[in-house]
DNA sequence: GTAGAGTGGATGCAATTGCATCTACTGCGC
DNA sequence: GCGCAGTAGATGCAATTGCATCCACTCTAC
């Protein structure tokens, strides 16, 4: 049972406004010095591992969760592992794949940058909007992550 | 006169869902065939100047809307040049400055990417949210824009 | 006006990226 | 069970990126 898609104008319209909120946003956050430890590409592979129950995670899982290339996140784990903050394993499940955790280290250092992302963003965000505005926003934004996660 | 800011924990949220839902949407959209023609990233830059009403745009203020780096805007503008799509210019106030514009071919190939690319937006985005929600989230995103930029 | 700090953009260089490709493994059709 | 298309991840390599730095120009203080 669906309406009428909404007009183009409006679509693009809200797009290009959310596209441009995240990059003006973002060039605030990034500037954070939390992020001279690890750049803010490498933090938030440590943060998606957190969100995974069991630990461990497949590394394409990983990566669709992410805007770079298949090679590039390979490399970046590479480095993450060097630096001792991941862990890889062959798949249980299935031989070709490649399961990866955050090690000790990794979890202290994501906590670390993380608390002072956090309190970087409430000074950015936290003037800008209401309670409800953030919960408005939040709704809008994860009904589209889990909508368009299941298109196609 | 300000109120309380919200919790920290709804800010943080909203952040992470907004952040999440522009990667997930970005990874469809890039995946349009238009972009073989030219990276999103090069696309964006085209796009930038459209939206100045004069023609032309300093480096500089192009590059407050970007992502990338002062260096790394610098060398696209060349290749973008080379291809024939942009052209520079010194600037007539500020002799270090340097302002770039769309040439007719620029703006032709803008305009045949773009078509392409609000149609995508449409399809990926139309089927999600309702005009009220667009409408929503576009004003709650411009807000934050127009906000974060008077920051600091 | 001149010195010195600051800004705008370009460039050298090492690190990171993506594309194409490769290898290893899976799973389906027969 | 075998062959073959498909998937997961790694690697070679050229292109792009960011950092540090540089040069040119501006602006302020004196």
């Amino acid at each position: 049972m669906l309406t009428d898609p909404p007009p183009v104008r409006l679509t693009s319209e809200a797009w290009e406004s959310l596209f441009r909120a995240q990059v003006t946003v973002m060039r605030r956050l990034r500037q954070d010095p939390a992020f001279r430890q690890l750049a803010i590409g490498e933090y938030d592979v440590l943060f998606n591992l957190t969100r995974c129950p069991s630990g461990w995670t497949r590394l394409n899982e990983l990566n669709g969760h992410l805007l770079i290339s298949q090679p590039s996140l390979s490399r970046m784990i590479d480095r993450l592992e060097a630096k001792g903050l991941v862990a890889r394993r062959a798949a249980e499940a299935d031989q070709r794949g490649v399961e990866v955790a955050l090690t000790d280290e990794g979890r202290d250092l994501q906590h670390s940058i993380g608390s002072a992302h956090v309190q970087r963003i409430q000074e950015v965000l936290g003037p800008v909007l209401s309670s409800e505005e953030l919960e408005q926003l939040r709704l809008l934004t994860g009904k589209i992550t889990q909508a368009v996660e299941q298109q196609h």
